[in-house]
Parts: structure tokens; sequence; C-alpha cells
DNA sequence: GTAGATGTAAAATGATCGTTTTACACTTGG
DNA sequence: CCAAGTGTAAAACGATCATTTTACATCTAC
């Protein structure tokens, strides 16, 4: 029954499902079932509507992925996968289709990242008892990131090879 | 002078700095210099020259990856970032802006990626000796794939760490 | 020398863009 | 009881969308 609550989830399905330009004002007021008055009304614009649907879907994909294992975490992205379907990662199709030049959307994707950074940094010390392993790190995030990019067209299979492959490179800097 | 290979030019970059659908027909054409009754005659509309721009981009872009190793194929990846910069692979972006409902620009995406994991599974074979390792291939995919899209917050070192994974991975396979 | 191809500029097509506004109905708290 | 808040529907805003058309200029080849 929350308007905003509603107009954010269909917004965000349109969204991933036709793209962010390509959907219109028109579209998310007939799919929220509310005027376009209310929806400035709780929105602002287009701009900040987009900054919301990636903020609340950060949220939700970050619920998913409280884990302590580096195998964990691409299970997670399985199961995210799995329900939610894999179209990209909304956050740099977001980035992409506003060239980085909408700062609000710009900024919300760009913290996202950081903060993925910085978690798969948190596993990784975790795992190899390391305080600081720069490459790992990077291996892993380029893993996580390609494991999304591929799935679009490979599906599960790229999360689970992905997933192998961090837990090998892992593993190798445990010794 | 060549006016459609300076269309397609034009008309790569404007794609990829802007976004497909934020770039609009009079942009092209100003930016081509041309009328758009001739844009029209070249281009034929603006899905196929969305499927052109993308096919003279997968030509200049196999060019440089003809190499006979998993290093040497990160380092073009690392050049070509270089070169042509980092927003992201714009084939993916093309198909995420369509919703892959647009049939031409979905068939030129799919069989640019199913040659692509065609290229690393050559590569892979040559490396390892092995005639076939599904596994090893997807990790390499995904590899490639997470270099391109991190690159775009991480720079090259995204690039850099994708391409010392992939010869650890390769290189364990060899043993 | 004229027919055909190839280009231009510019206007018109009807649809759709994001956003604001006008006018009206319903609830809720003082 | 009425003022404030929150919602609706619908029209209007000027801009821009992809595409087509009309009218005209320039080259080239037979």
């Amino acid at each position: 029954m929350n308007i905003k609550a509603t107009l954010i989830a269909v917004s965000e399905s349109l969204f991933d499902r036709h793209g962010f330009t390509a959907t219109g004002m028109d579209k998310l007021t007939r799919g929220a079932g509310i005027s376009s008055r209310t929806l400035y009304k709780h929105a602002g614009s287009k701009s900040a509507l987009i900054a919301s649907v990636l903020s609340e879907r950060e949220k939700r994909f970050l619920r998913r992925l409280e884990v302590t294992s580096t195998a964990a975490l691409f299970k997670a992205l399985e199961d995210w996968v799995r329900v939610e379907g894999c179209r990209n990662c909304l956050f740099l199709r977001a980035y992409g289709e506003t060239g980085g030049d909408t700062p609000e959307v710009a900024e919300v994707v760009l913290a996202h990242k950081a903060r993925m950074i910085e978690k798969i940094a948190d596993i990784v010390a975790l795992e190899t008892g390391r305080a600081d392993d720069p490459q790992l790190v990077e291996q892993i995030v380029v893993l996580f990131e390609g494991a999304t990019a591929a799935a679009v067209y490979r599906g599960e299979r790229a999360v689970v090879a992905a997933g192998k492959a961090a837990t090998t490179l892992v593993q190798r800097a445990c010794v």
C-alpha cells in the first residue's frame, strides 16, 4: 500500500526489463497505478527516481551477500541470479545509459562499487588471514563483475565457474 | 571521405559516450555532417545503424585479439582499454538498452559473444594441450568479461589483475 | 546533353519525451 | 467544520523522437 515503495519496485522491474531511457514516465505511472502528479511528488524527477531505485536495489542486494567466505559469496550471487534473473549489473547499465553525466546517478553507482570492493576485501582478509592483498581482492572483484555480466548470455554456468576460480585463487593465497 | 564509414565511426563514439537511446538522429547527422536523408539511405534505420556500428567495432576488436596465449589476450585488452577507453562492453550495453527486443541488435551481440567464447576456447586448448576444458574456458571468459566491466571504475588495474588470474588458472591446468 | 545517381537543406509527419498545471475528490486532525 | 494534506484525471507545456517527403544542386557516364 506504500505508494513510494510500489513505485520504486515497479520502476526497478521496468528499468531492468526495458532500459532506463526507453522507459517513459507514462509507463511508470501506468505501472504503479498513480498519477504523474503523485509520481513527481514522491520521486522528484526521473533521475532522482533512478537513484532511488538503485539505492533500494543495493539494500536488497547487500542483504543477500552477508557471508564470510568467497565460496558463499558466489553461491549468494548464484541465488540472486536464479531469483532476480540476469540482465547485467543494473548499476553499470544506469551509468552507461547516462554517460556518467547525471551526478545523482553516478554517485549511487560509484558508491555501490566502492562498497562492493570493501566487502570483498573483508571476506578475502578474513579467509586468507592476511590483512591486505590488493591483487587478490582485485581478482575476486573482477570475477564477481564478470560473473554478473557473462550470466546474461551464459546463465548460471558463468557464476558457478567464477566461484570455482575464486576459491582456487583464494586457496592458493592461504598456504 | 567515405560517407558510411565516417557515419559509423561518428555514431560509435556518440553511442559509446552518451548511450544508444539518448543519442538522437539529429546528433548523428550533425556529427557526421550529412543530411537525415543521406543517413537513412546509408543506414536504413537506427536499429540497423546500431547493428552496423557493433559489427564494425567487432572487426576492429578482433583484429587486436589475434593472439595465441592467455597472457597476450589480456595484454591486448589492456591496450584496447588504453586506446579506446573503458565504458563497458558496448555490445552488452546495446543489448541492455534495447531489452534484447531488437532482433538485428540482439543477433549481432549474441553472435559476437559466441565468437569470443570460441576464440578463448581455441587459445586455452592451444595452451593447455587439452582439447576441451569447458570449466577453464568459462573461467577465462568470465575474467575477460569482468575485466571489461570492472575497468569502468577500476581502470587498467582490473585488466592486469584479470590477466594474472587467467594465467594462474591456465598454468594450473597445464601440469 | 541529358539521364541517373547522390548529395543537400528544410519542412512535415505523428508520436512521445519529462514536467507542470488546473480543477476536483477524499480523508484526517484540530 | 474547515483547513491541510494527499490523492486523482486530464490537459497543456515546449522539446525532441525516428522517419519521410519535397524541392533543388551537383557530379558522372553514355
